[in-house]
DNA sequence: TGTACATCAGTGAACGCGCGTTCACTGATGTAC
DNA sequence: TGTACATCAGTGAACGCGCGTTCACTGATGTAC
């Protein structure tokens, strides 16, 4: 039996997933204190009997960040998977979907992140690799078995560069097209049914 | 004839340098003004005779780390190809060698600093996209003639997010297996000679 | 060639502002009897 | 069930600090005659 949670609980929950957002939509360095605050409806003196600093509020965001998206991923592959999409077609198509484009706030905080994670604290630094080990094992489980050892490292690149490129280039024919390329690639390369 | 640069055109050549390099360093949101300054060999005060803001420098800075590691890159090359390799193969060694995990500083301003992109003012995104075009346009060069309409795109993106994915890894075998990897799944699929 | 003056690059103190963090306090919730 | 008190989550003012930016000034360089 687990207990219902607590105010608290509900309280600290509800910072996180609002520090979940915005690192996504502005980076880590984007991101204040007394902003996520207000978003989740509370005055920013709060902040440290939740969190003993702003780096270990960081590390409980890109976890629940990277839950979060593994989620909607998750969801979006079934789906695709339902209609009679491989596995790794169902990924690339959900991964690379021209809605992405914009909304990062909800989408993959790896790829929305992963420039600005070798400058993080270190505590910050670790929980971020462990959100990259997690896209690349996500990645693994959709390859086809014959893909040779390794594979899934280029696939991982690939969708992560292309969604950061794009988005680089604007939510408009540029950034679409080049998602539209990376996706018949990736599916040329490994797909071949 | 072009008359010799001027003191005054000396030193902000020397301003934007030392933040060509700063901003892959630590990325447009990590560098100061008084750093740069400071790494110029200057103080602060001085800055607003040479730009007229913050974000003027940084586009001075996108383009000239650009250009610069437009050089290295192209040097590298050179020397790869009179050794008998491919375009394709002298650039994916080139851009993906195992020494451009650490000294992010020197290296593709693109991969250091396409996550940012997206959240800057208008004037520096835009000199941003221009560098990422800039990229594209390298490695359409390089690709053989055979390569599919939008084979330079998917290329870049596995370029670019291979180094950003390592460098999230670390500078260690997780980091380097993820380059060889995408250096190997590069070639495989593009450098059929 | 020498002097007087104007121009100019760079200095360093100061500004207003927003940040992360601290803390005394308040008002609501829970507990003891 | 009711009262008295302890616990606790959240408030809001305040702190020190570093940032981008401004500006009066200095000392060196260049120009006029």
């Amino acid at each position: 039996m687990e207990s219902p949670p607590s105010r608290r609980e509900l309280t600290h929950d509800r910072i996180v997933a609002s520090a979940a957002r915005a690192i996504r939509r502005a980076g880590y360095a984007g991101v204040g204190v007394a902003d996520i605050m207000k978003d989740a409806g509370l005055t920013h003196g709060g902040f440290y009997a939740h969190f003993a600093s702003r780096d270990a509020l960081l590390v409980e965001a890109i976890e629940r960040a990277g839950r979060d998206s593994a989620a909607v991923v998750s969801a979006n592959m079934t789906a695709r998977r339902a209609k009679g999409a491989s596995p790794l077609r169902a990924l690339v198509e959900s991964y690379l979907a021209d809605s992405h484009l914009a909304r990062a706030e909800e989408g993959c905080p790896v790829a929305a992140l992963c420039g600005e994670m070798p400058r993080q604290a270190p505590e910050v630094r670790e929980a971020s690799a462990e959100r990259v080990r997690g896209l690349l094992a996500l990645v693994q489980q959709a390859l086809p078995r014959g893909a040779g050892a390794g594979s899934h490292l280029a696939v991982a690149s690939t969708m992560v560069g292309a969604l950061q490129l794009a988005r680089a280039l604007g939510d408009n024919a540029q950034g679409k097209s080049l998602l539209a390329a990376s996706r018949k690639s990736l599916l040329a390369q490994y797909d071949r049914a």
